[in-house]
DNA sequence: AATGAAACAGTATCGAA
DNA sequence: TTCGATACTGTTTCATT
């Protein structure tokens, strides 16, 4: 992984759907070295897989809302049972208050309540507590590092 | 958008690297009909970008946190403040006691910190509190009711 | 809006450096 | 690890239904 690698990642980040040649010549490397980055960036589990990102509108989903989620015991094994609900997007274990932190897309309000009350109904859920959001500023890809601004303020650099 | 259409995003959310003959053989179309419906999904903004999925500890980032931001006045104009700053991957402008929740990627709980700094130094904002994420159960694309059979009526089903 | 075929472009591979 | 060349595979276009 050197800063040729992580400028890969950004490039296919923003779009996956260049050639190799194309992406090679921006970042000075051949189609074939290029083919070969990438091959083994996929290799090594670092491009875990190519996808699309849909715009939720377009597929009626217009409510989001984070969850959190506080069970009575240790709920370190039931991400299984989350993810059963396809409504749910993430689910990570959180430090402080609650257990569990869940982001959940749904068609609306009523298909959200359905799914809290599929919620509860996972072993140790003791309660939940829903907030909505009104309006979205930007969702984007995981950071990497490889060509973004760099405004020189931060302590890490790499 | 039917549901050839639903179907084909939910195979290319799994996948973006397969051909149209492939993805056409799976729902039962020609390659040429396979490009078109995808052409016109990409056309319509319905899929807004084919990317790579990163595993953030590839890249180093190691720490997960929810901040959520509190403010004096009205934030609704905030977007571009925060985009700013690289490692917010998300901003939702919520309801509820809190204004805006982010999701943070760093590679350190230093330079969370530091993110923190970076985010009390916008305009309006009053308070934050950081959740960090233990463990991430899951993290997946937005649901499409692709492969579920789905009418669109009733709450939901799987 | 779908098909099948043809022309074109990009990928994947390989020997050499 | 890279390059450059090549064979191959998939994409894109188009006339037709």
């Amino acid at each position: 992984m050197d800063d040729v690698d992580r400028g890969l990642l950004a490039l296919l980040q923003a779009d996956a759907t260049r050639t190799y040649a194309d992406l090679g010549r921006e970042i000075g490397l051949s189609a074939g070295a290029t083919h070969e980055r990438v091959r083994k960036l996929r290799a090594a589990g670092v491009i875990r897989r190519t996808t699309v990102d849909i715009d939720p509108a377009a597929v009626d989903l217009d409510v989001l809302a984070f969850v959190t989620v506080d069970s009575v015991a240790w709920i370190g094994d039931s991400g299984p049972a989350f993810a059963a609900i396809t409504e749910i997007q993430e689910a990570h274990v959180v430090a402080g208050a609650a257990s569990v932190l869940l982001k959940v897309r749904t068609t609306s309000t009523g298909a959200l309540q359905d799914v809290l009350r599929r919620i509860h109904a996972i072993a140790g859920v003791s309660s939940t507590q829903a907030t909505i959001a009104l309006d979205t500023f930007f969702e984007r890809p995981t950071p990497t590092g490889g060509t973004p601004a760099h405004d020189g303020t931060g302590p890490d650099e790499r």
